[in-house]
DNA sequence: ACGGAGAGTGAATCATACA
DNA sequence: CTGTATGATTCACTCTCCG
């Protein structure tokens, strides 16, 4: 699938679905977009196309001794063996239902998706340690830091503060994973944003409520975690995956953020209210979601096109920014260094900047400056020039 | 063996030896107080007497699994972990390794004895997952934030900035383990101690350095996270063990604050090293012992965060204090400029108000305004109304 | 002595397009 | 598939050097 850089390309498809590439079209792969799947995860998975969905975010159960609730992959039960709950069993059952979605989830993803999984320590570990085992590659473990945990009531423990998530690429290796670095750090006060985020938990208003005025779900995430998250690792008309919807947090903050959602819930309840929930989010106007373009994405520019356009004459003399080495500009797009090291030999301004310098590479258009009316200037405020007479030209 | 509680018990025994309780005395069954074991760890374990340390605290290898070198922009190379004690064949190797050592460490440990471990995403996962296998049992997870991180210098991924502890007790249910709660609490301001923690990394004049001035070990920790450890986790005359003894932090901590160490060390080097470390530290005085007040954390507010708490609604719009520039708010925290200097570019507050009024830099906190019901308002004043709000979850 | 510029550095799983 | 060329990318803090 091509991406969609624009809010109208993606809005086209909105009720669409999506065929994955390269495979003939058939009913049985189709990606359902923006809809919930109502049964066990592993089942729909397996019924969705492989390699089509961009983003997954999964919040499986945390509880592994409390609860009797426990299904094997095949959705059995786990027998909880009258009184005595065998932990090892325990342990064991839910590494086996771990792996099992985490490869459904495997075969859904692209080869650029990434997977992030959110769980406490009672969880975490075991997660983490299957990722490895089944050859995903950590990309970050982040740390949920909350501002208004629920306090240790016994003073026995450090008050559980935080909560653990994990982003994992497809396989190690794995290239062209969307990770918007830029907008990230011009929302963080122009510093990269660390593995340590602060949020509140859920409560108030955004917290779902029955009839009875209870909390609907009892893991419900805040929508601004899951926002963090989608902004960071997806762009506008990615397809977000959740195996584990519950009170839908996820579907709902990327059906706001002008992202695709599917969402599979095996809980009637919570899929209802899921559902509605979703209905009453409004998208956000293109405007506020398109991705800034990042220097990694420029057109790339050839150092001969500025010769050619005339915005560098052949003949000219460039030197470093305190004017200690030079190089003369060649007709052909080439430098030719005229003082040491490197005197009198030819290259790229990329090898040219690093022979003068005695490193193994060096990025010319930084290095390499020409005198102005205003000064020394790097090259690169003339390639800054051409990529705008380029964009005005295509207009 | 009875608790110690006061300063002139343990001191009579400082140099003396530990036999384990309810088993006859003999020299196989003696455990050297306040020295440091030279060989492998779990070689050295199993001379130890069961049932005599009262907790350990573990840095092991972290498998680092390094592909290549790595540069910063500035084209310097970073001196990363390449030791050889760090590198295992396979998550395999690895795991074995850890079971060995924490079998090891299991029986030496009392009943009411804990252990703490310290690693990075590429190895916790694995050790907390085994430790679980091992049916020890996990009382929390510890966050170290870290105040200076190295950053991530190629922009792929989130800077790494913390690194996880596990607290564990030797099995689920154990009872009378040590946490001095109270202390901790009556520390930090009179609210209970978080999981996550924040400290600086280990380097100035703490860090050891080998004769060329180079950094004598790798991973030397920072002696404020093991204080921190010790004084949550022991009492005044404990047995503090640590298999991975490195550099000597562990030893040299639980030194001054008046608690006996066993440090095991196979490298010659670092033992040497930390031995001369230990001898030159001066146990504080009983009555010191108390715990020190945390460092009060500085509030540094994002503008993302003011779209996250829902101070500010993405598809704002701000302007200068003339309303004569106008930006938009973008759902990831970036400005989007709406009129002419700068139209159409995106960035962080600060970079657009600066483009804005055609400077090389801005406060965007001063420069950008909002429409309120009392008029225009500088974006600076919600960024008050966030910090107080935080100061108030903090009480 | 003091201030400022500049260099150094820390547990790191840190590219990608194109031929 | 591999190999090659391009060229994008850093925060907080410590210490030294120089005026």
């Amino acid at each position: 699938m091509k991406v969609v850089r624009n809010g109208e390309a993606h809005r086209a498809s909105r009720t669409g679905v999506i065929r994955p590439s390269g495979r003939p079209s058939d009913l049985s792969s189709e990606l359902p977009l923006d809809t919930i799947l109502r049964g066990d995860c592993v089942a729909e998975l397996s019924k969705l196309p492989a390699r089509s969905v961009d983003m997954v975010f999964a919040d499986p159960p945390y509880n592994l001794q409390l609860q009797g609730e426990l299904k094997r992959p095949d959705d059995s039960r786990v027998d909880a063996v009258d009184d005595a709950w065998d932990k090892f069993e325990s342990f064991q059952a839910y590494d086996a239902f771990t792996r099992a979605w985490l490869l459904a989830v495997r075969r859904v993803l692209k080869p650029t998706g990434t997977l992030w999984v959110i769980g406490s320590y009672h969880n975490i570990f075991r997660v983490g340690a299957l990722l490895q085992d089944l050859d995903f590659w950590i990309l970050n473990d982040i740390v949920w830091r909350k501002t208004n945990p629920m306090p240790n009531f016994r003073g026995r423990r450090f008050t559980n503060a935080h909560e653990t998530l994990i982003w994992a690429a497809r396989e190690p290796g794995a290239k062209g994973y969307t990770f918007n670095y830029e907008a990230l750090k011009a929302a963080n006060e122009d510093v990269q944003m660390r593995s340590d985020w602060l949020f509140p938990i859920c409560s108030g208003g955004e917290r779902l409520k029955d009839e009875d005025g209870r909390k609907l779900h009892p893991t419900q995430k805040p929508e601004a975690l899951l926002a963090r998250v989608i902004l960071s690792a997806s762009k506008p008309g990615d397809v977000v995956l959740d195996p584990f919807l519950g009170s839908g947090t996820t579907a709902a903050v990327a059906r706001r953020l002008g992202r695709h959602f599917v969402g599979i819930e095996r809980d009637p309840t919570y899929a209802d209210a899921a559902q509605a929930r979703i209905d009453a989010v409004e998208p956000l106007p293109d405007l506020a979601l398109a991705l800034a373009p990042t220097a990694r994405e420029a057109p790339r520019v050839a150092f001969n096109s500025l010769i050619e356009r005339g915005l560098l004459a052949p003949g000219t003399l460039l030197t470093d920014a305190k004017a200690r080495t030079r190089a003369l500009v060649r007709a052909d797009g080439t430098l030719s260094l005229e003082t040491a090291p490197g005197l009198g030999q030819i290259g790229s301004i990329h090898r040219a900047g690093a022979l003068a310098q005695g490193l193994d590479a060096c990025n010319g258009w930084t290095y390499w400056h020409v005198e102005t009316r205003e000064g020394l200037k790097p090259i690169d405020t003339l390639r800054a020039v051409m990529r705008s007479e380029m964009a005005m030209a295509a207009e």
